[in-house]
DNA sequence: TGCGCCGGCGCC
DNA sequence: AAAGGGCGCCGGCGCA
């Protein structure tokens, strides 16, 4: 077996183009001395024969970036990209620092301080800070420095390599070193580690970064006249936002927010008692909360209006520009391949479902959007991990079974029969609603450790259900406040809530009485404080370091997080390199946790309609590989749209072809 | 002016 | 005894 770290230096990364053009390459292997700089000649031919042979693997620092640069350079490697990386002979030590460090449960942390690693350019283990780790050496550059070599590779593009400056020269050499020497650091250390530093795993990491960093070379196109029609109620909105609580200070003459004057507002509002955030080391007591759900309580009524008065804020400086420059060039979406539970991470993931920021991102002439999402997703891997820790599940027998999960919930604390409220439900009664409603947060959070008071404020939180009237206990709701946690942050809810929260949690353990043993588990691993380590089941990496809510929360996030990894390489292998798949020449654009978001090349309707049912189908079939037992229940439908929106679904025709959602159209006024 | 920290909030 | 988790991004503030 052959080891090279394998390097590119390309023309700069514009809005658009994550994928530029080809300057030179730099390689190295074990032997001391032997990095070399290969011309852009060289670097082709040198790519072409490794890739190839199945005895040599690549190593690179952000590999997948090399990989996108070399197939956008000869489209014919695609094929041989796809082949290597399922065969597992390429590598990227960023992908392996991140599987160790989450074995040691350290992930994205810097051990000498304890503290958050920062990211560097959406990064969190950039080669700078892994040399540093691994080999003791200072590469970092200044950033701001126009003249580094780094950024002009462009100004060398078909100069000979003998003619350049020798910094050009060396700069890639020394990465390549560098890059190889990480990588067989890391390997001594993964042994010492325990789970072997989960370094087993990085063949499927590595797959799906490659798939996910396809996806943001592709990105996606916005309509002009949707965006420019977006902009101006956006604005519009701001504008009078402004004017309104300019009045009260609260914003000042130049339109920034004066955050101290609305903190004096809110402890005046609460007469000197203002709920508090949580201590940090900065504020040891906490600061004054200015949270929305603290102004909706304050009783004033300027602070209730500015605590109801919409996200636009959030609209015009997170979207807006973003979404303009959609117009001109693709966005370009960036993702972290790997996260703590084995998610994926973006910059892209957080679309909001309301405000029409959605609605303007178009799928490209000739294209069509399809949406796959999972039904219900953690409630199944929830499921399956309780089956292979414990070997029962009551949940998964329901979900087998076709129930409804929530009614079933909801049933217990009734006390009534599962058949009796489901009729209620589809009848929409409103009780039987407000049940069910209540038994999916429970359902979706008590799994992840969530307790009464937590599920109290989560309830009145989003305005669904008040626990007193539930319980007939009107008459002492909200006489007496007490402090809960809620997400590491304290809160006051009312006491006769938590109260009848407790009795809900009793009875939704009853329901599903592997979480009675799960939660038990969990608290004697954590006993007095303490940390323990946890499987991922599924692609069996290990966690380290986790608390009570961590042992129980991240089995099941990251083994839905393992089979979405699957599903979409298999989805992107057919799309790129699948000549006989209906999916080939269609492109992914996101991954959302749970769902899968491509662009459908659309030459006829038989086609779009294969093309879709594929996708939804390699989806199933991948989930259910990581979750066996629950593998009637897997659920994922297509859904074809021409834009982006919360509100696509899917629909066919009366034959079952697939058809494009269209919004339901407005009543003529 | 730049940077780190913090609060707040968007999504699953 | 107590406890959903996971993220990324933005603006404000305070300090250098």
């Amino acid at each position: 077996m052959t080891v090279w770290s394998f390097d590119t230096e390309t023309w700069l990364i514009q809005p658009g183009l994550l994928a530029p053009p080809l300057v030179c390459g730099s390689v190295a292997t074990r032997e001391p001395g032997s990095e070399r700089l290969l011309d852009k000649a060289q670097a082709r031919d040198f790519f072409r024969a490794a890739i190839a042979e199945c005895d040599t693997h690549l190593v690179g620092a952000n590999l997948a970036y090399d990989l996108g640069v070399m197939a956008a350079d000869d489209p014919r490697l695609v094929g041989p990209i796809f082949a290597a990386l399922d065969a597992g002979r390429l590598h990227c030590v960023q992908v392996r620092e991140a599987l160790i460090d989450i074995a040691r449960g350290m992930y994205g942390v810097d051990p000498s301080t304890g503290r958050k690693l920062d990211d560097d350019e959406g990064a969190r283990y950039p080669l700078a800070l892994l040399v540093q780790r691994h080999l003791g050496l200072d590469i970092t550059e200044d950033k701001k420095n126009p003249k580094a070599w780094r950024l002009r590779y462009g100004e060398l593009d078909c100069v000979p390599v003998e003619r350049w400056p020798s910094e050009a020269a060396e700069y890639p050499k020394r990465d390549a070193r560098n890059t190889l020497d990480v990588f067989y650091q890391q390997e001594a250390i993964a042994r010492e580690t325990p789970n072997g530093g989960n370094l087993h795993a990085e063949a499927d990491q590595m797959r799906a970064a490659f798939a996910l960093h396809l996806a943001s070379i592709w990105g996606m196109r916005t309509n002009g006249a949707a965006v420019a029609q977006l902009r101006q109620r956006v604005e519009r909105e701001w504008t009078e936002n402004r004017a309104k609580f300019q009045k009260a200070g609260i914003y000042r003459e130049d339109g920034t927010k004066d955050s101290k004057r609305l903190a004096a507002l809110v402890t005046a509002a609460y007469s000197g008692e203002p709920p508090i955030t949580a201590p940090s080391d900065k504020f040891p007591s906490g600061q004054v909360a200015t949270d929305r759900d603290t102004l909706l309580g304050s009783g004033d009524a300027l602070l209730e209006e500015l605590g109801k008065s919409g996200r636009v804020d959030k609209y015009k400086s997170t979207y807006l520009d973003v979404v303009e420059a959609g117009t001109t060039h693709p966005i370009n979406p960036r993702f972290n391949v790997l996260v703590s539970t084995t998610r994926v991470s973006s910059d892209y993931q957080q679309l909001p479902q309301k405000g029409g920021i959605r609605e303007v991102h178009e799928a490209r002439p000739s294209f069509v959007f399809c949406s796959v999402d999972y039904g219900g997703l953690e409630l199944r891997t929830m499921a399956q991990r309780a089956i292979w820790e414990l070997g029962f599940s009551k949940m998964a027998d329901a979900l087998n079974s076709g129930l409804d999960v929530h009614t079933l919930a909801a049933a217990e604390f009734l006390g009534a029969s599962y058949g009796e409220l489901l009729a209620k439900v589809k009848a929409k009664e409103p009780v039987a609603v407000a049940f069910r409603q209540l038994a999916k947060i429970l359902n979706f959070g008590k799994g992840g450790g969530m307790t009464g008071g937590s599920l109290v404020y989560n309830a009145r939180a989003k305005d669904r259900v008040s626990f007193c009237l539930l319980a007939k206990r009107a008459d002492v709701c909200g006489v007496e406040r007490v402090v809960v946690t809620v997400q590491r942050k304290p809160k006051m809810v009312c006491r006769a809530c938590v109260e009848v929260a407790k009795e809900l949690d009793t009875k939704w353990l009853n329901a599903w009485p592997e979480q009675r043993e799960l939660q038990h588990r969990a608290k004697s691993l954590t006993y007095g404080g303490g940390f323990s380590d946890v499987m991922i089941p599924g692609a069996n990496i290990l966690r380290g370091g986790c608390g009570y809510t961590q042992i129980l929360n991240t089995p099941f996030q990251g083994l839905g997080a393992v089979g979405c990894k699957r599903a979409m390489w298999r989805v992107s292998r057919e799309m790129y390199v699948d000549r006989s798949s209906p999916l080939y020449g269609s492109r992914l654009v996101l991954m959302v946790h749970d769902e899968l978001i491509s662009e459908l090349r659309a030459q006829d309707s038989q086609r779009l309609h294969d093309a879709a049912e594929r996708k939804a189908e390699i989806m199933r079939q991948a989930m259910r590989e990581v979750t066996p037992d629950l593998a009637p229940a897997i659920e994922a439908e297509p859904a074809l749209s021409r834009y982006l929106s919360k509100d696509v679904a899917t629909v066919r025709d009366s034959s079952g072809r697939l058809l494009v959602w269209e919004p339901a159209k407005k009543r003529a006024a």
